[in-house]
DNA sequence: GTTCGTTTGTGATTGATTTCACAAGCAAAG
DNA sequence: CTTTGCTTGTGAAATCAATCACAAACGAAC
């Protein structure tokens, strides 16, 4: 049912599959097959029925699986069923793309709280929130009880941040500073790299055709 | 020396290992063991070790390696031994966001042109450049000579983006819209999917002690 | 109730990636 | 010149992830 250790990339897949079956259910299909999961998703079949026995057993055979009931379970393996307090350290312009995407919102993610340690920026106001010093992060972080932060900083400062964003009883980060981070164990980090995601392109292309 | 397959994370490794040697060079140092990166670059010399030599032999045993030596030889290996010429679809905040973001162009990625489909953004003046109609997308490619693309547009044009990149001579796409893009054999694609990101740390949360 | 076509769930297999472990090589010291 | 102390480079082993392949199960048709 739920085994010791999932694989990070199969938890990105159910994250796309939770995608896949919305859109199956907003067109009105109340079944699915691997298959179809398989082929909307970019994977094999047996991928899609091997991430999902992991969690149990959803489907039936001969028919394939609830569109409906499996999304209501994918939404909960993932702990989705429940709407999660986001701090967000670095009111810059990534800080403001991310606080003013939709996307986060529409999937359970409400920015609780911003942070920035420059005076003209703290005080102004953003929507419904006000960008606050981040002297005062743990205070608010505990106030408006906030459980994960994310990481806007330039990378001078984001070691500093995460330990403080620790400090104050966040437990799951998300980094998009260019830097590596150290964190204690029990503590989740993901890290976005947009110049290791470029790299990686500049690799490809200069590699691919024998060159 | 250059075998038929590199994964894409020792390619990812790469970069990071870059990084790490770009802060030994400034800290001094002439030379670095597998060690030394590992400890700082968060793996195993082992791995270290294997990753490098998949491209050739850079060390002396006994020693290390060469830190300035190492760092010209990894960058001509990611393909960083040049400028890259980058158009950014999608003139939003995201948009915004990376092409002000100054770490691109410190690490060879220049952005050459900027397009969006909003008649209010397109014309207005972004640094140097001005936010181009995506419809004359095919002869500003060619004309700038633009080689990857990234798109931050919504999810329901970014397939429709990726085709016009795709038809304007791109082979290498960052896509950050939330949504699978099928491409053809031969182009490149990464996908920065921050939803995903996100459910991922909400998984750990959810799942860390036997929750 | 039996047969048929379909699809799941899963042990077995294959494949990929990481780690191990050690011979080979280098510099410095004696 | 030999020994000593490190460190690389790499085949072998181990671990981890993806795929295969097939028995079990289901609904529909008759």
């Amino acid at each position: 049912m739920c085994p010791a250790k999932i694989s990070e990339s199969a938890v990105r897949r159910l994250s796309l599959y939770l995608r896949v079956l919305d859109a199956f259910e907003l067109a009105g299909k109340t079944t699915v097959s691997s298959g179809d999961l398989a082929e909307r998703g970019g994977v094999t079949p047996a991928q899609v029925r091997k991430d999902l026995s992991h969690f149990g057993s959803f489907g039936k055979r001969g028919l394939g699986y609830p569109v409906s009931e499996l999304r209501e379970r994918v939404t909960e393996i993932l702990g989705l069923g429940r709407r999660w307090r986001v701090g967000l350290v670095g009111a810059g312009k990534l800080g403001a793309a991310l606080f003013f995407y939709d996307g986060f919102r529409g999937q359970g993610f409400d920015v609780a709280a911003i942070f920035d340690n420059d005076p003209d920026k703290i005080g102004q106001r953003w929507g419904r929130l006000v960008v606050e010093d981040i002297e005062s992060m743990d205070r608010v972080m505990r106030t408006s009880q906030v459980e994960m932060g994310i990481i806007v900083t330039p990378a001078v400062s984001a070691q500093q941040v995460a330990d403080r964003l620790i400090a104050s009883g966040v437990e799951a980060i998300l980094n998009f500073a260019p830097t590596r981070l150290q964190v204690p164990p029990g503590i989740t980090l993901r890290n976005v790299n947009l110049e290791i995601e470029l790299e990686s392109l500049a690799f490809a292309l200069t590699h691919e055709n024998g060159a």
